[in-house]
DNA sequence: GCCGTTTTCGGCCCGACTGTTTTCAGTCG
């Protein structure tokens, strides 16, 4: 029980509230009141002190009693009496993209709609369609939003799929039914999304080994799929392949489950290949105990895990062999050097400038680039321009006090659909660097989408292309753009293009990493921090950056401060000449 | 349902865009 769950609760009431038709000022303060919970910045026990106290802005005596109930009791009697009035289908009509409370409302209310299925038959019978409200194209959009939430189904983000993976093989190694665990396959890669999830294990007894699997929460039904293989469905259908061995093959099963399909084919087409594939499949001789060992007797160097996508690597590895060298050395966490993009509570950040900077200084990182979000995002509490000098004199103030600790002095700008960002250039002009970036929601073409980065990465403010396709992953489909173009255009004005390393993001996609380096654009990792928390999340930019094999040199907040900061300053001059050194 | 130091009743959070409409409601960020 935390301040998220109280949080929820009390915004899972407001979107049923609403959809019970309740007045809407009343849903809007169970809405605000949801919004401070997560802002609030003490304990939940603080919190609870506070609202009985009767303290807390935004909570009268209802709400007040409402939060109260779940801080104490964990559960929200008005919400349980919400939910049992609607089919559980109709929650789950709100998460198609174009449909709100109104729309659900409406369907529930004029077609008796209340489930996926029945929506999709709605649509495809045309009813939708004579719904007041709707027309032809809200239904082929309800259709084709539709369409993509069965193609996300049963995929993992890499996040959930690490945190599930780590579960299940702790849950296998407590029960002491197998010897060793690794995962393997795209999870291993570090794919940004994975269809299914591969394990390699070393395990004695296979029919302990499946009644364990069948212990795991959520477990469906765990079955041999082949000889060596055995297959556990999920309650949220992702399937988790299971590679039996024995501990003396294990490397060459964790090498053979970890390469995508290419990239053991690729091999497999090499000559001296022949002993190592023969040695797997006579299962008893197999003598090679590291990947090390396979990938040298292949005639190439040890390829890391997220770069085995056949795309290049198993050329690097040999050459890298035939000079008796190792694979070039990928960026790694601990080369990071400072954290740029992250969020206040100047704009919609939970933690102040001052806790930002401090628990990224004690981190031991050199600097911080803060970047709220510009004036038009009014949701997320986008800065007016007064708020962007209050904000600088504070950071002038911690620079002094946090020195040789810098903090960068950014912005997170819109870009219009004419291609302009959001202040005056007089402002513009004050920042270190801009973070420029669409959030808008509405999706034109390619050229026109294209057109409106291109013209907002001509102007000399334009420091760092954030998020630059737009995709959510499994929610959100990246906008229509020609991202070859823009890479071009980013080069040619000597404008860096941001990895947003929230796994929800992973965007710019590893597999543009190489055109980016190979046109000399400055990649930065960059956690797009909403809390301190958020800082984290640099792990997964790393293992995407690493997937797209970039090293330390390629990746802009692996810079020092010092390069960094001649870095921004020549860009606002029109100079940056990306990859210069010092 | 919440709020207020001109208010205890009458107002509550912005703007673009889309698709539905003949002047606007719903959604999204």
């Amino acid at each position: 029980m935390d301040k998220s769950d109280v949080a929820s609760a009390l915004a899972q009431a407001a979107v049923l509230l609403e959809l019970k038709g309740e007045n809407q000022f009343k849903v809007r303060a169970f809405h605000a009141a949801a919004d401070r919970v997560l802002d609030y910045a003490g304990s939940l026990e603080t919190f609870a002190a506070e609202l009985e106290a009767g303290k807390l802005k935004g909570f009268g005596t209802q709400l007040a009693g409402h939060a109260l109930e779940v801080c104490r009791t964990g559960k929200l009697s008005l919400l349980d009496e919400l939910v049992a009035a609607f089919p559980q289908g109709v929650l789950e009509m709100l998460e198609v993209p174009g449909l709100g409370v109104k729309k659900v409302k409406s369907l529930y209310d004029g077609l008796s709609v209340s489930s996926i299925d029945e929506l999709r038959n709605a649509c495809l019978s045309g009813e939708v369609a004579k719904l007041k409200g709707f027309g032809e194209k809200s239904q082929q959009k309800i259709l084709q939003a539709l369409e993509l939430k069965q193609t996300y189904r049963g995929k993992l983000r890499l996040d959930a799929a690490g945190r599930l993976a780590a579960e299940v093989m702790q849950a296998l190694l407590a029960e002491s039914v197998c010897q060793r665990i690794e995962t393997a396959g795209s999870l291993r890669r570090k794919n940004p999304v994975v269809n299914n999830i591969n394990f390699v294990a070393a395990a004695a007894d296979e029919e302990r080994f499946i009644s364990a699997l069948r212990q795991i929460p959520g477990a469906m039904q765990a079955v041999k799929n082949s000889a060596q293989c055995i297959v556990l469905r999920l309650e949220n259908g992702t399937p988790l392949y299971f590679h039996l061995t024995g501990a003396g093959e294990f490397a060459a099963a964790l090498f053979l489950q970890t390469g995508s399909a290419s990239h053991i084919a690729a091999l497999k087409s090499l000559e001296p290949e022949a002993a190592v594939f023969a040695a797997r499949s006579g299962a008893e001789g197999a003598d090679l105990d590291s990947e090390q060992e396979i990938y040298n007797a292949l005639g190439m160097a040890l390829i890391p895990p997220e770069a085995r996508e056949g795309r290049g690597e198993i050329e690097i590895a040999q050459e890298a062999r035939r000079a008796g060298g190792v694979f070039p050395e990928l960026v790694h966490e601990s080369d990071i050097c400072g954290i740029i993009h992250a969020h206040t509570t100047y704009s919609d950040g939970l933690n102040t400038l001052e806790e930002l900077a401090r628990a990224v200084h004690a981190r031991g990182y050199q600097y911080l680039g803060v970047s709220d979000h510009s004036r038009s995002a009014f949701y997320a509490g986008g800065l007016s321009e007064n708020a962007v000098l209050r904000q600088h004199e504070e950071i002038d103030r911690l620079n002094e006090e946090l020195a040789p600790f810098v903090i960068f002095k950014g912005i997170e700008s819109e870009i219009h659909p004419d291609g302009s960002l959001d202040y005056r250039d007089a402002v513009l002009e004050k920042f270190d660097f801009v973070i420029v970036s669409v959030h808008a929601a509405s999706r034109p073409n390619c050229a026109e989408m294209t057109e409106r980065v291109c013209r907002a990465l001509a102007l000399p403010y334009s420091t760092i292309l954030g998020h630059p396709s737009g995709r959510l992953l499994l929610q959100r489909e990246p906008f229509d753009l020609d991202m070859e173009q823009i890479l071009a255009c980013a080069a040619e004005h000597g404008a860096a293009v941001e990895l947003n390393a929230n796994p929800r993001r992973l965007d710019l996609d590893w597999s543009y990493h190489q055109t980016a380096k190979r046109l000399g654009i400055p990649v930065p990792v960059c956690p797009d921090a909403h809390a301190i928390d958020g800082i984290a999340d640099i792990r997964y930019g790393i293992a995407s950056a690493r997937k797209g094999l970039l090293t330390a040199e390629d990746v802009l907040t692996c810079w020092p401060v010092v390069r960094v900061r001649d870095f921004f300053h020549r860009r606002k001059r029109g100079l940056a000449s990306a990859r210069h050194k010092l």
